[in-house]
RNA sequence: GGAGAGGUGGCAGAGUGGUCGAAUGCACUGGUUUGCUAAACCGGCGUAGGGGGUAUUCCUUCUACCGGGGGUUCGAAUCCCCCCCUCUCCGCCA
């Protein structure tokens, strides 16, 4: 959520910042139209009861006498009072409301240091690691690969749960356990994450609190309890661990000392994909559940940038320690997400794709969730501060496992698996079929 | 699912119609005293929002908030209704 003092303070600039993220600038001066309207009622209002505790306290004070005539006066004046209040009180709560429905489908303003422009044609590459594997011979494709190999059974995984649905077998399931603990493994004991582990469904405020809601309500799986319909909406499918993990200290007035505070957690991510359908394939690239481990921090504001690249960092070391050939972009204000000041994306080469998989996702919200969520510290100078709340996936694994078997396979059909994934499978390579 | 108990400030815990934003204790914090530590004593100490003071961070004033929402009343932490949550016991269950 944008703060609106800043947007009274500077609605200029304001103006200028939302347009770069895509959206009309005129919304500003919607919703300081509405904010103005707003304070006006309660201005208003809040004088109003301030009369009212006064006359009140008269009453009391006149009962206490025993002046029953002048107190019987007093309250059918202060009646009329009553009436007035909650007749404004209806204005105001319709003015907050209409001020509230637009704030919270506002997106967050970019960081100076983000390239500006409409879309991914003006995201910036900043860093290439290592090169594009050479082969000789023909890589295949991960869909072959896992047919040879027996690694997904994709017809199945569709017969129990429809398209985009994955049935791991074999090797391919222990492979991705194996990645799932190594991803656990390394950001705990290397990178010194906290691990949780989330509720895979959450309630509606966790998705608003992240931003995911109101604006994304279609993209979620609403749950509903049996046959009872009156509790559809109120638990959702979480679409990625930040949903739970990033709304931990949701309400709560952390102290400085705590921060700041490190996250990593595995969750499965169901995704509904709504619009996209032509666009998903045979394959294991788009589907409406993958596993992943996110990573979540809570800081101070002035550390937010650092801590930023240096989440950036953890999740780059994955795709090293993996022997992947992978790029980092500077994502630009028009392909940013909903919630994030700045973003980085880390893209994974393919060989059998022949192209870039967006595997990680790095961003810093700022304190646009912790507004919403109203997660805050008590600063040691005193007076409650927001903290910056960041999010990055370390790593995404249906597209992870794409690149891995791509990359490591071999001429006779086998697949290379990597050292550090070597304990973890128990194996060092998946063996031809 | 059945029965009961309960949700008050960072925590513990009073308060059953006005003088209660809320006793008291603990924690925290400023100070005095003290050779150091400790103790004792004095003071401060919730959150959000509106107005004013050239001021988001200081001062001042007002308003709201005692799980959430509605109601009664001149006035609600306190009375009434609905909902949510927690705990205990029973049943069911991985």
């Amino acid at each position: 959520m944008l703060d609106i003092k800043y947007i009274r303070q500077e609605p200029d600039a304001a103006r200028e910042r939302l347009a770069q993220r895509g959206e009309e600038a005129g919304k500003i001066d919607e919703l300081l139209a509405l904010d103005e309207k707003r304070r006006g009622i309660v201005t208003e209002v809040e004088a109003l009861q301030a009369d009212r505790n006064a006359a009140s306290k008269e009453i009391g004070a006149l009962m206490g006498q025993g002046n029953k005539e002048e107190a019987e006066a007093k309250k059918a004046e202060t009646r009329e009072l009553g009436d007035r209040i909650d007749a404004l009180n209806t204005q105001k709560n319709e003015a907050d409301e209409a001020f509230n429905n637009l704030i919270l489908t506002l997106p967050n303003l970019a960081h100076a240091s983000v390239p500006v422009g409409p879309d991914e044609s003006a995201n910036e590459e900043i860093k290439v690691h290592g090169d594009k594997p050479a082969f000789d011979f023909e890589p295949k494709g991960h869909v072959d690969l896992c047919d040879a190999l027996g690694l997904i059974d994709f017809e199945r995984g569709t017969k129990l749960s429809g398209s985009g649905f994955l049935l791991y077998t074999g090797w391919g399931a222990r492979l991705e356990r194996a990645m799932i603990q190594y991803l656990l493994d390394l950001h705990v004991h290397e990178h010194d994450y906290t691990e949780v582990s989330p509720p895979f469904m959450v309630q509606a405020e966790c998705m608003e609190g992240v931003g995911q809601f109101p604006k994304f309500l279609d993209q979620a799986y609403a749950v509903q309890e049996g046959l009872d319909g009156e509790t559809l909406g109120k638990r959702y499918l979480i679409p990625t661990a930040e949903a739970p993990v990033a709304n931990l200290h949701r309400g709560e007035i952390l102290s400085e000392t705590d921060l700041p505070k490190y996250y990593c957690a595995y969750s499965p991510c169901f995704r509904a994909e709504a619009g996209a359908a032509g666009v998903a394939t045979r394959g294991m690239i788009r589907v409406h559940q993958f596993d992943k481990v996110e990573l979540i921090k809570v800081v101070k504001p002035e550390d937010g940038y650092d801590e930023l690249e240096k989440m950036l960092i953890n999740a780059e070391t994955v795709l090293q320690q993996l022997g992947l050939h992978y790029r980092v972009l500077a994502l630009s204000s028009g392909d940013m997400g909903f919630a994030a000041a700045k973003t980085y994306d880390i893209e994974v080469w393919a060989p059998g794709q022949g192209s870039y998989l967006e595997v990680s996702s790095v961003s810093n919200t700022e304190d646009f969730q912790a507004r919403r969520m109203k997660t805050r510290f008590k600063a040691e100078q005193g007076g409650n501060q927001l903290p910056h709340i960041l999010n990055g996936s370390g790593v995404a694994l249906a597209r992870l496992f794409v690149a891995l078997i791509e990359t490591h396979q071999r001429n006779d059909g086998s697949i290379k698996i990597p050292e550090p994934l070597q304990p973890y499978l128990r194996a060092d390579t998946i063996p031809a079929a």
